[in-house]
DNA sequence: CCCAAAGTGCGACTTTAGTCACATACAGCC
DNA sequence: GGCTGTATGTGACTAAAGTCGCACTTTGGG
């Protein structure tokens, strides 16, 4: 499978342009495919380009001298990432690792500026993502520092039940921890002690939400 | 003392612009004055306008409802806030107060998004700020899930020293507390065991950084 | 020059989070 | 259908961070 105009359009950064533009981002558009697991980018590098997700999931991350990780954020599909080093000129801020197997369409950095600057539209859509990581980022850090692992745990699990039909891979304790910002047995712990109080069920593979306002409650929603 | 030309022109954001583009853009520019303390805006409530520091300190933070501060940016002249909101018309994410007295130039909501349509070199300002500012936080989310307090109360104290001669306000350690997200009280043991260890000397206003070498080794810099 | 408010220092303690060391459990494969 | 990673569950412990309480000090107005 390689690059059409009609998965292309089908990312929200394109879905603006007209059929003439689009044959012509088209053209500077390689597709890649990752394994689950592989590395795409690290943070430090110099950035080669803009890479959109079209298939699978994506995990950007960052690691500390200790090897703990911080996911920043998790991409599906019309998710792009690498965009604000393309922007800047500087190494890339974090990593990113296949969390599926995936696909994704690439833009040079080169490239990627010359269009952005030809179609208003596609600027557009930069500000809008970056607005919306600005967000998100805000939020995390909110949360890294003015709450406990329980309330974020809690939260979590929430957004996560909401998304559950989506996500094409289950959750393990490990990467819970590292999109909390803390460690695999803290997280089991606290699965164990929701589980006790009754606000949840941990089954085989997936955790029920037994009493949700109770868990909402928890996160301080 | 009013909306200048000369002034305008020296902040960042308005520098590429031409005397003409200048002159329209002030026309739309009002300037607003806080005395040290008091509240520009809160976040959650619907953004009135974007603000340009032109004299003074200005402190971005969030509450938590237990009435902890995280700072997530602090601001000099030249300095942009509340572009976020401006930009995707949600609540605004943060609180600003004035850190000193402080001097503002606002440009409402409407009038601000009408003149970065017209003026290319406006909006891509507001891509550099943004993405600096992503940056910013990256860094910030990194500090908060993998460092010690330790360590970030070390990098604090050499940046700190970097910017000393400019900055008009000593810095407390509740200020300190705020910005590591922590408490004073951790602020104040952790400055004396770097005290007791010989990295810094803490006098009467001002830490002097004693073993430089020392401290960036705890900042994992 | 005095006084209230803001800022510090510090000890004792609690709570939360992280570390270490294993013992299962389970899921896919060959 | 046994084997081998990968994922979990758990207990005991350490360390880091946060809480409480209060005395002391500085500072900046009036």
């Amino acid at each position: 499978m390689s690059v059409t105009l009609e998965t292309l359009r089908q990312l929200p950064f394109f879905s603006k342009l007209s059929q003439d533009e689009l044959a012509e981002v088209a053209s500077q558009v390689h597709e890649r495919t990752f394994r689950r697991g592989e590395i795409i980018l690290l943070e430090g590098e110099a950035p080669e380009a803009v890479y959109f997700v079209v298939h699978g999931q994506v995990r950007i991350y960052r690691l500390s001298p200790e090897g703990r990780e911080q996911v920043l954020k998790r991409l599906g599909p019309g998710g792009v990432f690498n965009l604000v080093p393309v922007l800047d000129d500087g190494p890339n801020p974090a990593s990113a690792m296949a969390w599926t197997d995936v696909t994704v369409y690439a833009i040079e950095r080169s490239h990627f500026m010359q269009i952005a600057r030809a179609y208003p539209a596609l600027a557009m859509a930069v500000l809008t993502d970056l607005t919306t990581k600005l967000r998100d980022m805000t939020a995390l850090i909110e949360d890294l520092s003015l709450r406990t692992v329980e309330a974020r745990l809690a939260r979590l699990l929430l957004t996560q039940a909401a998304e559950e039909e989506a996500s094409p891979r289950r959750i393990t304790q490990q990467e819970m921890a590292a999109q909390l910002g803390t460690v695999r047995e803290v997280i089991g712990r606290t699965l164990a002690e929701l589980q006790r109080e009754g606000l949840i069920r941990v089954e085989r593979h997936r955790i029920i939400i037994v009493d949700r306002p109770g868990l909402e409650a928890k996160a301080m929603l």
